[in-house]
DNA sequence: CTGTTAGCGCTTTCAG
DNA sequence: CTGAAAGCGCTAACAG
């Protein structure tokens, strides 16, 4: 039924293992030869079976991907770029959604580990001690994308979530803004939470002013939480000029609710955030805010597991991508 | 190095066959037996190769996926639909973006069926004679998802797109609007493109009225696009009360030229469209469309992929998933 | 309930 | 430049 490299073998009169050079492109096969095979394979209509090619070599070129959820435009844009470097150097792709929940992480670890990818792509939260006791056995390279773990013993790239956080409060502060409130988010996201937040109470201290509890708020990184806690703010009528959201997402929701109250934005509160997801640039007004390449994130994570894939020699195993102030019209100098 | 099943097999003093048997759930083994091979396993840190069982079983419960743009939302949400059931049935996903250029599509189909998938699901634009002689190389089953191709003879879950459209434009119809402008997309993608604009000149005919050329602009399904075109009417004095946009994106463009013109909407003029992304109500005003379950698209499709790789007996091959007017703030009654 | 024995389709020494 | 042969790690009859 399914035509395999014997029967090509036996079509052009040689033997398997000539069929396996033409296939794999082996440069010591006399042209002649070559070409009876490749016609054989033609007339044939042989396609190789790459599961026996893996079982025999040992190698897949698949790799595997963690993602906590493929229908976020963050983490979808980051797949983009991991999918296209992978495109370039011959790899699939084994996409499994994780939705950030350890007990899923590890059990798709797993499964991607038995399926044999050639390397692993890790991205979401936290990486706890159970993370790390699954990844040491693998015995196939790990790179962590838009993560980190405290050793700094794993490969991973990623940008620094503080200072970017401490960006975006800076440009507030250098516009003469003193009363900045912060929609946070889970401090148990490192990252995108902790991190961010950090960068935000650094750049407050740094310019000489105290943190001013009733101005945090903190949210889950979505729009309706921005919307909701920009509410609380107005409501409560705190005295802010300005707001950092530590997302997009949660911004464009703030804007709103400043909007909804009959307030302008940046006249009479500006906003800023990080991120610079394509909607930043969707709404009115154009989201001023810091950018993380997000596509590059996940272009260069793959980049650096195709070089461990193929034992390459690696200059920089903890990779920080620069951030860069993207500034449109949600912020306003303070008169 | 690698522990394989043979020492487990050697480990734990049963046969190779038995080990098997345990590690598949086979209810033939006697559970003392079993025991010993868990505790075997557990303590030589077994770990099944899933690519010697996809050859040796011919199957590798892993299906592959040709999407056009992973970082497109459209996509990404029905990716998430498609994964979740996948995994639910305990498949695996191998992704592959196309960017709806049909040599990277035929390309990446027959790299998926190299690493014999089990079945595939093909999301794309058309169809053509190339990919149903791509399809038929294959001895897997295929599902069209958001697709269809004319002789309806390969399974496929989608919208009917030109209903949805005829839907959307009717509902402005409805508010008493006449001079009803068209933003719609390349006509050789024959879902959102070609049918969508059929819907739209059904309904304006159906209401008695005649097609008015003028009102009809053709953009590239994304934003900025709407955006432009909306411009040109603006521009150009047309006296539209209403515009229907065949994606969410180009309408949310359009309100934003409409508004950047010192117009509202829908004050001034109605917006609708088809489609219900995440974004439709992160707008303001929120968007009133036609929502196409871009979720149910992924997860129904795959549901039927599962079917047809079981052999599973099927009522229904080509399935239509119902689409909804979503009534929000962007229409208004003509007054 | 358990073991034996062929392969699955390919790569990879090793000879020549 | 080419061929023979030994697996890769597992499943699937078949026999008992």
């Amino acid at each position: 039924m399914t035509v395999t490299i014997y029967d090509v073998a036996r079509e052009s009169g040689v033997s398997m293992a000539t069929v396996s050079r033409v296939v794999n492109n082996n440069p010591n096969v006399k042209p002649q030869t070559r070409k009876k095979v490749f016609d054989a394979i033609e007339k044939l209509g042989y396609r190789p079976n790459a599961v026996a090619r893996g079982l025999a070599s040992k190698k897949t070129t698949t790799v595997g991907v963690v993602i906590p959820d493929i229908s976020n435009t963050i983490f979808s844009e980051v797949a983009r770029g991991v999918e296209d470097i992978a495109n370039m150097y011959r790899y699939n792709i084994i996409l499994c959604n994780s939705d950030k929940k350890k007990e899923k992480e590890i059990q798709v670890i797993n499964t991607l580990l038995e399926k044999q990818v050639d390397g692993l792509l890790f991205m979401g939260g936290t990486v706890t001690e159970d993370h790390i006791h699954a990844f040491k056995t693998a015995s196939v390279p790990i790179v962590l994308c838009g993560t980190k773990e405290e050793s700094e013993n794993i490969p991973s790239v990623d940008i620094d979530h503080e200072k970017a956080a401490f960006d975006a409060v800076q440009a507030l502060l250098n516009e003469g803004h003193r009363d900045i409130a912060l929609i946070g988010g889970n401090f148990k996201d490192l990252a995108k939470g902790f991190a961010r937040y950090q960068g935000y109470i650094k750049a407050i201290e740094d310019a000489g002013l105290t943190v001013n509890e009733d101005l945090i708020q903190v949210g889950n990184f979505r729009y309706d939480s921005g919307l909701e806690k920009m509410k609380y703010f107005l409501e409560s009528n705190q005295n802010v000029t300005a707001v950092f959201a530590v997302t997009d997402e949660m911004a464009i929701g703030a804007i709103h609710a400043i909007q909804d109250a009959g307030l302008k934005v940046p006249e009479d509160i500006s906003v800023i955030s990080v991120d610079n997801i394509r909607m930043a640039s969707m709404v009115r007004p154009l989201l001023t805010t810091v950018a993380q390449p997000m596509y590059d994130i996940g272009a260069v994570s793959m980049r650096l597991l195709t070089k461990l894939m193929v034992n390459e020699e690696i200059e920089q195993s903890q990779i920080i991508l620069p951030h860069e102030l993207i500034q449109r019209n949600s912020v306003k100098r303070l008169t």
